[in-house]
DNA sequence: TGACTTTGTGCCGCTACTAAACAAACCCGG
DNA sequence: CCGGGTTTGTTTAGTAGCGGCACAAAGTCA
């Protein structure tokens, strides 16, 4: 089988060459199939720019490590003459990564395989105003349970957090939202937790925004651009992220893209920066139900200000207001394509809300105030993924999988 | 010599296995050389991760090549033991690549050396209301000129254009200080010109501002920055660059960093742009003089500025006007610190002299608008290259061949 | 049924490395 | 002046990963 002589060829005698090569392109290629680029050897083939003998054997050894899956059967393709492909795909029953959310509101747990897909969630819990290491020890021992449950096996595990989190300390700087002290050392302490939970593999944790970021260009509205910028509204506060060839760009100290604090507004409201009229609270729910002239209810102010664009768009002063909240965004996103000119934009929150109450106002502003109105021309999308934050924490886990498939899991 | 035997041992006896080796580390090692940062064989060996044997044969190579030069003696460093290495530096009778450079008052072009190293220069001359074509004709004639006197080998061409160019066409979009058409193909007609020229290698093109940073990361004042932000003033208008991991970032577009109408003074001037209190007016030479009360000389806005900062900082009106700009600026250089967290930020033209009246006001105004302070201690520091526009025009040029070595020259 | 098209595999060889032993060139301490 | 110790460079042998090529497999089309 091995031809020269191999001294270990005893236990296992077929696919040991094989396992062996293709260390270069195995992380490309696992990367493609993640993606959903490569349905099948012959786009590997291409996509990789190898040959043929290279993508098969690279496909063989990524099935032979239990990540990818080739049909038995070739699947026949309409239409197109020639032998029929084996389709690629994500193997169903592979490894997979932990991944956590930490909100305003509660936190939640999941597994999620390769190609962005969540295997199993824990229910999510109610409000917790508790200190990092107890919360983050509560989800983490959720996490655990479900790995229990299942009988998976997990090669790392990610957190969103609801902050910023400082490079390279992992630090959260502004925790507004939770009863954490700024400066928390939460990477640090969810390590800790994953540890102790006797989870395997690595343990990172970064900014929710950033990481819906990251999960849409891989698996969502992002994908296929090159430069992609993210802007969401949440409960409080305006997020930004930006993925630059595939990688999240979180800037020297993890602080980029903090876009809440962009003036679109110079008469606008003061700001607990110090400033006045910021993107923050010119379009946050709150600015958005006091301008319709709406009583904050009981159902949270994002719950009730969707409802409201949705179903009362007719009422004039429900209109007035999203539309002054869209020229004000508009103004906002106008300023971050003249300097980051991205090639395409997804919105989420009540940003996701205000496009698509208007698409065309919207669209109409940030080519109007963008320089040439050329870089206006901007596709402007709406968040496609569900817990997108919680997907993208998983691709922060499967990373070092990507990179280097056999170092990550031999 | 060869060991098997060589069917091609011929011609060429010696360095000819060795020329068939170091494909995939030619590259990085070349621009740790091209940047000064392998000042030996035995830094190579550590900065590229291989072995002593690899990097000697790669610096064989490429001083096989004409690329670098390996001293024949061993300088002896200074308070180390062990055997002294063997000086490595870039060949000053190597190739050149020919940099051009259009501004509004006229051009240059230049052969410049690996290093960033200006070999020949043709006297600047007056400005040229002429149409591209006639402009950089005349540029790369010049050029021409410069290689048939000195007779070296050119490998490429670079133009340093005084406007943003769009990508991928590589159309002029801005070119407000010249007699130049909006949309003018710069790109192609520099091309023409170099083909026409019978200049070899390929040619490019791109705005003047982003080059200039480009030549700061690799020769200047950021070298070894990993996130370089650069921002300039000319005669007219802000020019905004950025730099990451070594690669110019121009966005989907070539349409970033247009920071010139960042919003820094909402009840300052109107600006050409339809807004009001841009960075492109308020901390631009003609601001500067007027709020200092002077009136326009003969010298040129930029000239006359900087010898009022320099000369006459004691004058209460001159300081005055002085600390408005930097205040502006500082709120302009704020908001692109809390979008970009660069880990460093340079700065020319007039933006360089205002920083070097008053650095301590300067860094406290950005510290001070910055989120958290944090990302606000980023160093500010003034360009340190002389034609730094020319020099990253050459980098442009070198490119390809930093990428493959063997490629670009065999 | 056979020509054509496309996909996948086995085999050989090459390129760019690594590993390890050796050699060279400095220091220093006696 | 001579023999360790230390760092640098070279030589030789070996190897991982990929390309090239011929061939086999599995479909479509006429």
């Amino acid at each position: 089988m091995n031809g020269k002589a191999d001294p270990r060829a005893e236990g296992e005698v077929t696919t040991r060459t094989r396992l062996e090569r293709g260390r270069g392109a195995l992380g490309p290629a696992l990367e493609l199939v993640h993606t959903g680029r490569a349905p099948t050897r012959a786009v590997l083939t291409a996509e990789l720019g190898v040959t043929r003998a290279t993508a098969g054997a690279v496909a063989a050894e990524l099935e032979a490590l239990g990540l990818i899956r080739i049909d038995a059967k070739p699947s026949a393709a309409a239409g197109s003459q020639g032998r029929p492909s084996h389709r690629l795909s994500v193997a169903e029953d592979g490894p997979v990564v932990l991944a956590a959310q930490v909100h305003a509101d509660g936190f939640r747990a999941a597994l999620v395989g390769l190609g962005g897909r969540i295997v199993a969630t824990a229910p999510g819990c109610e409000t917790v105003d508790a200190d990092p290491a107890q919360v983050l020890g509560s989800v983490v021992e959720a996490g655990a349970r479900l790995l229990r449950d299942t009988g998976r096996r997990c090669v790392g595990a990610g957190l969103a957090a609801p902050s910023a989190v400082a490079e390279p300390e992992g630090t959260a700087l502004n925790p507004l939202h939770l009863a954490w002290p700024a400066g928390a050392q939460v990477r640090q302490i969810f390590t800790d937790c994953v540890r102790e939970a006797k989870i395997e593999g690595p343990a990172f944790a970064a900014n929710d925004v950033n990481l819906a970021a990251l999960a849409e260009h891989r698996h969502g509205a992002g994908r296929g651009a090159r430069d992609l910028l993210c802007v969401a509204t949440g409960h409080r506060g305006v997020g930004g992220a930006l993925v630059l060839d595939g990688r999240l760009h979180t800037g020297s100290s993890g602080l980029a893209l903090e876009v809440g604090h962009l003036t679109v507004n110079p008469e606008g409201r003061p700001c607990h920066c110090g400033s006045r009229g910021c993107l923050d609270v010119e379009t946050d729910p709150l600015a958005f139900l006091t301008e319709a002239g709406r009583e904050p209810g009981p159902e949270g102010l994002l719950v009730q200000a969707r409802a409201l664009l949705r179903d009362a768009y007719g009422d004039p002063s429900v209109r007035a207001a999203a539309e002054a909240l869209i020229d004000r965004l508009g103004l906002g996103l106008a300023g971050l394509v003249n300097i980051l000119n991205p090639d395409r934009i997804i919105l989420g929150g009540l940003h996701r809300a205000l496009l698509e109450a208007d698409p065309e106002r919207l669209r109409a502003v940030v080519a109007d105030r963008s320089l040439w109105g050329r870089s206006g021309g901007v596709p402007i999308l709406a968040c496609t993924l569900d817990h997108n934050s919680l997907v993208g924490a998983a691709e922060l886990a499967w990373q070092p999988v990507l990179d280097d498939p056999l170092g990550a899991l031999g």
